[in-house]
Formats: C-alpha cells, sequence, structure tokens
DNA sequence: CGCTGCAATTGATAAAAGTCAAGCATTACC
DNA sequence: GGTAATGCTTGACTTTTATCAATTGCAGCG
C-alpha cells in the first residue's frame, strides 16, 4: 500500500484543532469558533517523525512554524567550527520557528528526541490569517514573548548561577512544564541525554553527572538512568532561586 | 511657563515616521505611505530621559511598546535576592517591551544610559492597527525574531565562550549595530559601566578589566577609558569566532 | 548470548575565573 | 576648585570547573 492510497492517507492529516487536547496550550487559546474552524484549514498534521529525525535543519529556508503535539524536541545550532549550542527542549503544545521569521531561513536545527508528532502552519497563510483573526496577532507575540523570557531565565542561570544551582533549574522548570501538560512533576523520564542538558546548561557533561551526584546525595531527587524523581521540590527550588524574576507567575524554561 | 501652554508643547509630540532618521530601522521599513500616516497616528514621541531615567520598570503593568530615538538603554531584571541581571542593551531604531505581551507586565527594567528619546505606541491601538496594516505583523514578529535570535548568540558565548572571546563578541557585535546606525565601528564611547558590560557577559568586572588589558596587549584594540578604538577587527572577529551561528547574515547581538 | 559501541561515571590534575583587599583615577557635587 | 563618592584597576590567593584518562554500564545487533 502506497503511502497516499485513496482508503488510507497518513501523509497529511487535515487536524480537528477544536478536539485536540492542547488546545489550551496551543494557538486556539483565545480564538471563538469560527476562528478556531478558519484556523483548521491552514494547519495539517504531518506523520510523526522518529527520534533523530529533525523537523527543520538550520539554514533552510524559512516557509512554516511548527507546534509539538507529543513528544520532545531540541533546538540547537551548530557553528562555523562545529561546535554545537543546545538552544532548548520543546514540549507539546510549543512552537517551532518564531525565530526564522525575521531572517528568511531557519536560525536552529530541531530534531526529536523521542517519537514526534507535530502540526504544520505556512506561514505565509498564517500572516494572512491574523488579518481576519484579531486574537491570532495577540497569541503569537504572546508566545515569542514567552520564548524570549525563557531565554532571559537561561541567561542569567548561566551567567550567574554555580553548577547545582543551574542543574536544579533545570529540574524545577522541567517539572513546572510537565505538570502543566498534565504529566507527574515529581516523577518523570528524561528524554535527553546528559551531554545536552550539560550542554544547555553550559557545563561539561562530567560536571553535570557530579552535580547529579550530589543532589542525590543531598537526598533533594532519585536518579536511575533516566528517570528521575523529585524527594524535595521545596529545597530544589531553594536552591535554584525559585521563580525569581517574576513577581507573579510561572518561571518556564525552555529547557 | 508651563510645560503644556499653548504656545510650545513639549510633553508629548505627534511623531512623524516618513522624515525619521531612523525609519529604515524602525516599524516603518515595509509600509506604504497611506500606512505610515496611519501608524503616526498611534505614535507619540515622549520627552527624553536623562541618564539614570527608566522607560519602564520591571513589574509595571504592560501597555506600551518602546522605540529607542536616540541614546542608549540598558535592560536588566533583579531577582528576590536583589541580584541584577544585565539582559542587554537597546540601540537606536530597536523596540522594547515585546517580551511583556505575553504576561501582562514588564519582566525587565529599561534605564537609560545617556539622555535617551524615545517613541511610544500604545499596545492595544498597535494591536488593532496590526488588523488594518498587513506589514505591521510581519514587521513585529521579525523583531521579536531578531531578538531571539540575539539571545540564542549570547546564551552560546556565555556557555561556552572563554572571558576574551566574550569580549571579543561584545565589541564585535557593537562595532556592527554602530556602523548599521550610521556610527563609526572602528571608534566609540561606551555608554555603559564595566560593571554592566561584565554582568551580562557573565563575568566579574575585575575578570572584564583584565580581559581588556589582555586585548590592549594583544594590539586588537586600544583603551581610554569609556573610550574604545578597534585595531584589528579581522583578529577580533576570529577571536569572537565571527558569525558563527548564520552562515549569511550578520550576527548582532543586543548587547 | 556475547560482542561492540556509545553514554555515563569516576578520579586525578590543570587551568580558568572568582573573591578579597588595596590603591588609583575620574567624576560629581558642593 | 577641592573633596567625597564612585568606578576601575591591580595583586595575591582560593575556589570552581574544565580537561584528560580510564572504567563501568547499558543498549543495540549479529
Amino acid at each position: 500500500m502506497t503511502k497516499n492510497s485513496s482508503n488510507f492517507k497518513i501523509s497529511v492529516l487535515q487536524t480537528n484543532c477544536r478536539n485536540c487536547s492542547l488546545s489550551s496550550l496551543c494557538l486556539p487559546k483565545d480564538l471563538v469558533g469560527a476562528e478556531i474552524k478558519e484556523l483548521e484549514t491552514i494547519v495539517s498534521q504531518l506523520p510523526p517523525i522518529n527520534k533523530h529525525g529533525h523537523i527543520f535543519n538550520q539554514g533552510d529556508k524559512f516557509t512554516s512554524l511548527y507546534v509539538i503535539r507529543s513528544g520532545c524536541v531540541k533546538k540547537y545550532q551548530i557553528d562555523a567550527d562545529g561546535n554545537e549550542q543546545v538552544i532548548g527542549f520543546s514540549m507539546p503544545g510549543e512552537l517551532l520557528g518564531i525565530d526564522a521569521i525575521g531572517t528568511g531561513k531557519y536560525m536552529s536545527s530541531a530534531e526529536a528526541l523521542d517519537t514526534t508528532s507535530f502540526c504544520h502552519l505556512q506561514y505565509s497563510k498564517f500572516e494572512d490569517l491574523c488579518q481576519s483573526i484579531p486574537g491570532l496577532i495577540k497569541h503569537i507575540l504572546k508566545m515569542a514573548g514567552q520564548e524570549l523570557v525563557a531565554e532571559h531565565d537561561i541567561h542569567k542561570a548561566i551567567s550567574q548561577k554555580s553548577i547545582d544551582e543551574r542543574v536544579a533549574v533545570f529540574f524545577t522548570s522541567l517539572s513546572t512544564r510537565l505538570k502543566i501538560l498534565g504529566y507527574s512533576g515529581s516523577e518523570f523520564n528524561l528524554p535527553m541525554s546528559r551531554h545536552d542538558i550539560a550542554n544547555f546548561l553550559g557545563m561539561q557533561p562530567e560536571t553535570f553527572s557530579r552535580s547529579l551526584k550530589k543532589l542525590v546525595t543531598d537526598d533533594l531527587i532519585d536518579v536511575n538512568l533516566k528517570h528521575i524523581k523529585i524527594k524535595d521540590l521545596d529545597n530544589l527550588r531553594t536552591l535554584a532561586g525559585h521563580c525569581d524574576t517574576c513577581p507573579s507567575s510561572s518561571k518556564v524554561i525552555n529547557g
């Protein structure tokens, strides 16, 4: 059976945003019924990609925005010398590609860390739709703003926090984000490697490993390979410096 | 004479974007004449503020976007423990406040480093105007995207570059930005303190001072208090790691 | 099931940057 | 124009983290 045989199309599915479990996190949040219906006409769900597959590659011509539906994605850049910098990890409901709008090229690569499904929005159509759906502009600017806030948080963490504090920031942020998605915030499996986490947090893998060991010794977490159990969230938050920047809202690092 | 006497209003000036020297850098870039005229109705030029004055403060309710016309602005956050993190330095043509759209509060403070003049855009009106001016959405998303790219660059620099490399990144970026604004890229005065630069780059002021000395010894720059002269831009770029991320375009760090 | 390969940990050592303290220079303000 | 306050630099020393090298442990595959 071919991919596009008439009785079973899997290559592109027309997306139903209204019934999507992520609708409260994703673009339709602020839209009314008719507007969502209009949005659906430009959203398509692509076939899931496997671990190590790419949604887009750094340098590719920018055409589309993507929203993660399930799985986890690593965003990273490679420079001329071949050095990798992990920019963040994206979870379901998050938008990929905003940073490419300004340059016309994807500035980073987006790689699946697990089997990952996602929605596709052709940007030119999206821009048109912003004209007819007022809430859409507010929403995408909100998401861009949140991404900026997350970048400022990680800037601060790498800039002035110790190794253990950075690791605590990473786990508390991840915990918060998983909880928002309806998963356990106290027990989870890391989809990314130690190497990637260390790179994201501006340290060496060896250093990350030693910090993990210390947090276990201090009874803040339990570690079993990829499985993490947060034993003392309060003290982990204290170590991380809680929700420093913002007086009220949740601190969510894209990592 | 009062501030608002009929013969000399200085408190709020109706802005003329068409004749503004920054129009090629600022919002109107992608707009046609009639659209710029419409934009002008929501843009007002506020009275300049002096050194140490604030355009907005972290935690303030978000109402407006601002564009720098002249001067230089330091963006920073203070956390619960009183620790400051300098997020970046904004120059003429740059937009302030995007990161507040998502949260409804300014997430950082914007302080003038010199006498600074700027334009004011009420966000609610701006959002409305996006409906009638198609190019406006593209443009603000472009600026948001550029800010994200700049954040990724600084993330990488702090994460994996040595002290001297980071300082080189700072000077080459600043040089590039000043050149774009029509100033000399090889000789300029720093509007910000050593303390602020060091904080932004994730190092101590003492360390920054020593790195400056080293760059002078290596004949890459000359330093005279606030005055910087770039003597060997090529080698400074090499030290910084050139334009790493992006294969083609200019690397512009917001700092 | 055992080999191979990669990921993660651990230990020893080196290098880089931070800290503390003092002194000098510059600016700001009476 | 002089004095106080601040910003910047310098030196000595400590701490932190990176680096190098070796080993362990898990995972994928014939």
